[in-house]
DNA sequence: GTCTATACGCCGATAGAC
DNA sequence: GTCTATCGGCGTATAGAC
């Protein structure tokens, strides 16, 4: 039964999704703040008001952009700590940071994340906070204890210390590999890069030696 | 002689520095793409069209704003460099990393800088890019050789990478203790963090244990 | 509930008088 | 070197069509 009611919603889903497609494409080509409603909303083939029913405000839109995309993630990180936790195997700093970063460096998250993420570390703190504090206030919580349990001696504000440098580290390098300065874009880079990442952090965050 | 030349060049120089300091506090306060020129205009008690005049755009002005106080940090860095490698102490990673962070974590340098590096990290590629290329190319590659031959063994492009992941993680902390996310922003946390950044960096540069 | 047409008040930028 | 006037574009708000 597709009565009118069913149909307009379908159409509303459509006009939803063509405005996020288009929003997405384009922040990721020129940033947020030099991508307008208006190119938005004609890339899209929408009228400029619809974006402010289906999103309330320009933030609006980006925050649904950005979630789109990393709440999968975010979930697959969870997912599979808690996979590793209930494994028989012993826990290691190594494998936690592995399955933190691990979705990023290889290809199993959705091609656009990358870029979505450079953009939005990229903005004021104003816009990044609120969506960033919704998105990984759990995730950053959940990984912190599974740090904590292997390393029983490390100050829980120290190890706290580490792992936002390691979100650092992390953040900076998304945004290289997006508009790198003096490095290549390619996806070898990217892996090459990651690898990298996973050792500097799990060297940080163990601290075995102390020179 | 107080010729009419002269006072003009000394008028001149007073609004430059007066829409400085004005756009310096606005901008820390509220970001930049936030303050309008009209704003920082209206704050200096200069007319709209002098801060065009002066600077050329917003980019001109945001660029001016932090060269004015980011120079002078990069200059102190080369120059505890320098003295370090002339002295007869041997080189050490933590030397090195402290040589490099130290003049963020002390009370060396001006007050508003890292209000200002936190929002010129904050701000899209196509702003941040030009600006900090100018300012820090000397500066890493400089720092980035002395670490070289300190970890010879270490391939120079791993090193590069790890190099630049102690730059993630110090914009990281300058933002984070500018509009922290569940810290405070003391002094003392500044300083804490700072220490703790350097521990971290020290241990991911020189990975003396790979577990 | 979904979308369109239209308008308001800012914005950065600029041309030209003084 | 400074100022006024003005431009096109922007995010946002809302009244009303369907």
């Amino acid at each position: 039964m597709d009565t009118s009611a069913n149909a307009a919603k379908k159409n509303a889903l459509d006009t939803r999704e063509r405005i996020l497609d288009a929003a997405e494409l384009l922040i990721i080509e020129h940033g947020y703040s030099s991508t307008s409603l208006r190119a938005i909303a004609t890339h899209a083939e929408v009228n400029l008001a619809a974006t402010h029913y289906h999103f309330g405000s320009k933030k609006g839109l980006l925050a649904a952009v950005f979630h789109r995309r990393v709440r999968p993630v975010n979930k697959l990180r969870l997912r599979l700590l808690n996979e590793l936790i209930d494994s028989k195997r012993s826990l290691t700093v190594r494998l936690i940071v592995e399955t933190f970063l691990a979705p990023f460096g290889r290809g199993e998250v959705h091609e656009n994340i990358p870029g979505i993420a450079g953009r939005i570390f990229g903005e004021p703190e104003s816009l990044r906070k609120p969506i960033l504090e919704q998105e990984f206030t759990d995730v950053a919580s959940q990984f912190l204890s599974a740090l904590a349990s292997v390393l029983p001696e490390v100050d829980r504000e120290e190890l706290r210390w580490r792992f936002q440098f390691m979100i650092g580290a992390m953040i900076h390098i998304i945004i290289q590999i997006q508009a790198p300065l003096g490095m290549e874009p390619s996806l070898e880079n990217l892996q090459k890069g990651f690898q990298n990442l996973v050792d500097f952090c799990v060297a940080g965050i163990e601290q075995r030696t102390t020179s």
